[in-house]
DNA sequence: AGCACGCCGACT
DNA sequence: GTCGGCGTGCTC
């Protein structure tokens, strides 16, 4: 008789561990379940831990059935989801979950499309049935020209089942598996010298090495992937592709579809259907698909043939996950190309500081494109326009509004570029350049102007809001990035003859909103855009001589210490927005800091010189790269329930590890948030294993706490958290 | 998380 | 008298 076995089953709870049921018959790890849990029935995935001890047979449950439709994950998978949910200080079976395609963590069976291709034997060619079947004579006609599906062969003639199974028993038709990976290459561009340098380097060497291709917008790193991408493809490898978000779009999908013609590419972007995310899903961990591009949720897509990786954009924020599982795709993309023994390139204009400080200590090697691809191309010129010293009309400065006025009468288009980030607003002096710092860590005070304070979001240190500045006594004192709002009409009243269009989260809402956009911006339909943030990302607006940015101090000298990282990022992506081949472009920055390091590097085009003041700034406070940072975060209803749950964590916790600082808790930034209100316990160590070590009981002892607790207060941990 | 049990307020 | 609020406890 059939021996009775127990096996070890995850499932999408926040609770730590697995689940141990009874199984009649023998179950593969990876393969999915349906078990009965509590009242409910759920997916379980079988997990190939340790058989748990102490647990009574008796209690035990029975697994109710495997679910059918796809074979089970493979061993990488899992080892995967537990590097991430123990780094990430998570619940392995919810990692599991967040990891697969949302039909795969259903309680239901799956069905894919049959992949399998039918083809003609050489007796089916020469054997066509007779003329007056023409529905056979049909389908005859159409395999004569290639292997079918069996979704093709029903869609050109709905009954063939019965027609297929008889052309097979009689040996006139024969089941073909797809050739792996298809690889052709349509025609190539040339390369100039530093991308073919920058190929030999990142084709050089063999298992894992990390890379950072650097390259100024324009320089071309697309093209750079595309030949190394065409390497793995020859040698019958997959290739993954994390891309940002908002940079899937059909222009570079085209782009690689052309260059690849024979190709299968699997997409996953949050845009698809269960349905077409779990195909595209498994084509890639079936090996079918040769190239995967895909956002952040892609890097735990087991590819059985990965021969590289490319993390384009590696600085962009979009990869770090903001809810759930709060994983860093680009972290774990290096993690898992060291695991897999495979070399991982992480692209940029603007590698972020963490990339910096991994390439200075000789864990990443960097490859450089500083110039720009095609013909005479030159870097836009870029001009610090100092609003102290300048007359002003409706926020903009004078030489800014000549500069527009020349465009419009060249109709040629202008991006004037509103910088809304760094929503915190800090209070600064117009004449001395004081800032509101806090007196008790190295962060900055942010106004709240309903509560009348200055408070501190890292240590929670509150003062009243000062009449005149501390330090010159000017009584000019005011929040750091006010006066955009009326911008925009502005301009409208300012150039009644040019044609405004305004990009942002509102007009952008509607689902083809990008179409029409990109229609009347590249029919020349207009003559200033004006947008945020939005704007800094990989859009094509074609080419723009002049471009605006205003209000971009907020970035300067912000709550948050990442804000020049990004300012700085985003100004270098929309001064390339600037300029074409024959005549470079122009960009005006308004700023009250001119002298600023962040500007003066930004005007030099100096991206080490950045890097190297914003290292030694992020030291000197002992923030990250420099130092380890986790946040815990707590909401409810009311604040104090928050705080208190968050102080009495910090009081178990902090006296155990006294290498690792702790902050708080203070309110959060965005303190109210859909009726809660919200803090935060920031968490901060020299090394990394210090940090985890105390994560580890900090977790075990919010779960415990959260518990005795009131029922609606909600937690969170965010490791190497991107905002405070 | 989800789901049930359980014990107190305004409704047919 | 019951329908339903959400506090508490558990899930192999």
């Amino acid at each position: 008789m059939g021996e009775v076995q127990t096996v070890e089953v995850a499932v999408d709870v926040p609770l730590h561990g697995t689940f141990t049921y009874l199984a009649r018959e023998a179950l593969i790890p990876g393969q999915r379940v349906l078990v009965p849990f509590g009242r409910r029935k759920v997916c379980g995935i079988v997990a190939n831990a340790i058989p748990r001890e102490g647990v009574e047979a008796d209690r035990l449950k029975e697994i109710e059935a495997s679910l059918a439709g796809v074979p089970p994950l493979p061993p990488e998978f899992f080892s995967m989801v537990e590097f991430a949910a123990r780094y990430y200080h998570y619940p392995f079976g919810q990692a599991l979950f967040t990891a697969l395609p949302t039909s795969l963590r259903e309680a239901r069976d799956v069905v894919l499309p049959d992949e399998t291709l039918y083809a003609l034997t050489d007796r089916g060619v020469s054997e066509p049935p007779p003329a007056r079947q023409t529905a056979r004579r049909a389908l005859w006609q159409a395999l004569c020209d290639g292997p079918m599906t069996i979704a093709r062969i029903k869609s050109a003639m709905p009954r063939a089942g019965a027609v297929v199974a008889d052309w097979l028993d009689r040996g006139l038709l024969k089941r073909e598996t797809p050739p792996s990976v298809p690889f052709e290459v349509a025609t190539v561009p040339v390369l100039n010298d530093e991308q073919a340098a920058a190929l030999a380097a990142l084709s050089s060497g063999e298992g894992f090495r990390a890379w950072v291709l650097q390259g100024i917008t324009g320089s071309g790193k697309t093209e750079v992937y595309l030949r190394r991408i065409e390497a793995e493809l020859a040698a019958g490898r997959q290739v993954l592709i994390l891309v940002p978000e908002i940079n899937l779009t059909p222009q570079l999908v085209s782009r690689f579809a052309e260059r690849f013609p024979r190709t299968r590419m699997a997409l996953l972007h949050s845009e698809l259907s269960d349905g077409e995310r779990l195909r595209a899903w498994v084509d890639a961990w079936q090996g079918r698909a040769g190239i995967v591009i895909g956002t952040r949720m892609s890097v735990f897509v087991p590819l059985p043939k990965l021969g590289l990786i490319i993390v384009d954009e590696e600085h962009d924020g979009s990869f770090k996950q903001q809810d759930g599982l709060r994983y860093h795709a680009r972290d774990l993309a290096v993690w898992r190309a060291r695991r897999d023994k495979v070399p991982v390139v992480l692209g940029s204009a603007t590698p972020s500081l963490e990339t910096v400080a991994n390439i200075r200590a000789g864990r990443y090697e960097r490859v450089s494109l500083t110039r720009r691809a095609h013909g005479k191309a030159s870097l836009p010129v870029i001009h610090l326009l100092d609003v102290r010293h300048l007359k002003r009309v409706e926020g903009l400065a004078e030489p800014a509004i000549d500069a527009l006025r020349r465009r419009i009468e060249r109709r040629e288009m202008s991006l004037v570029y509103i910088n809304r980030r760094g929503f915190a607003p800090v209070v600064a002096c117009t004449e001395c350049g004081w800032i509101s710092g806090c007196p008790g860590c190295s962060a900055r005070l942010v106004v709240h102007l309903l509560e009348r304070v200055l408070r501190c979001h890292h240590c929670g240190h509150e003062e009243p809001v000062p009449r005149a500045c501390p330090s010159c006594g000017n009584i000019d004192i005011k929040p750091l990035g006010e006066g955009t709002q009326r911008l925009e009409s502005a301009l409208e009243r300012m150039f009644p003859e040019a044609r405004v269009l305004r990009i942002d989260r509102d007009t952008t809402a509607r689902k083809h909103a990008w179409d029409a956009i990109y229609r009347q911006v590249h029919a020349g339909e207009v003559d200033i855009l004006v947008g945020t943030q939005m704007l800094a990302k990989g859009h094509d607006f074609g080419a723009l001589s002049l471009v605006v940015v205003l209000n971009a101090d907020g970035g300067l000298y912000s709550a948050d210490y990442r804000a020049g990282e990004r300012l700085f990022s985003q100004l270098v992506q929309v001064a390339g927005r600037a300029g074409r081949a024959d005549v470079p472009g122009e960009v005006l920055v308004q700023t009250q800091w001119a002298e600023h390091p962040l500007y003066q590097a930004l005007r030099a085009n100096d991206f080490d010189g950045f890097t190297e003041t914003q290292l030694a700034e992020r030291e000197a406070a002992g923030f990250p790269p420099s130092t380890f940072q986790a946040v815990l975060r707590a909401d409810a209803p009311r604040l104090g329930d928050a705080c208190r749950f968050l102080e009495s964590v910090s009081a178990d916790v902090a006296g155990r590890h006294p290498a690792v600082l702790f902050s708080g808790p203070a309110p959060a930034l965005m303190m109210r948030l859909a009726n809660r209100e919200r803090a935060q316990l920031i968490l901060e160590a020299q090394r990394r294993a210090e940090l985890h070590a105390c994560l580890d009981e900090l977790s075990a002892c919010a779960a415990d706490l959260a518990r005795r607790a009131p029922r609606a207060l909600r937690w969170s941990l965010d490791i190497d958290p991107q905002e405070l």
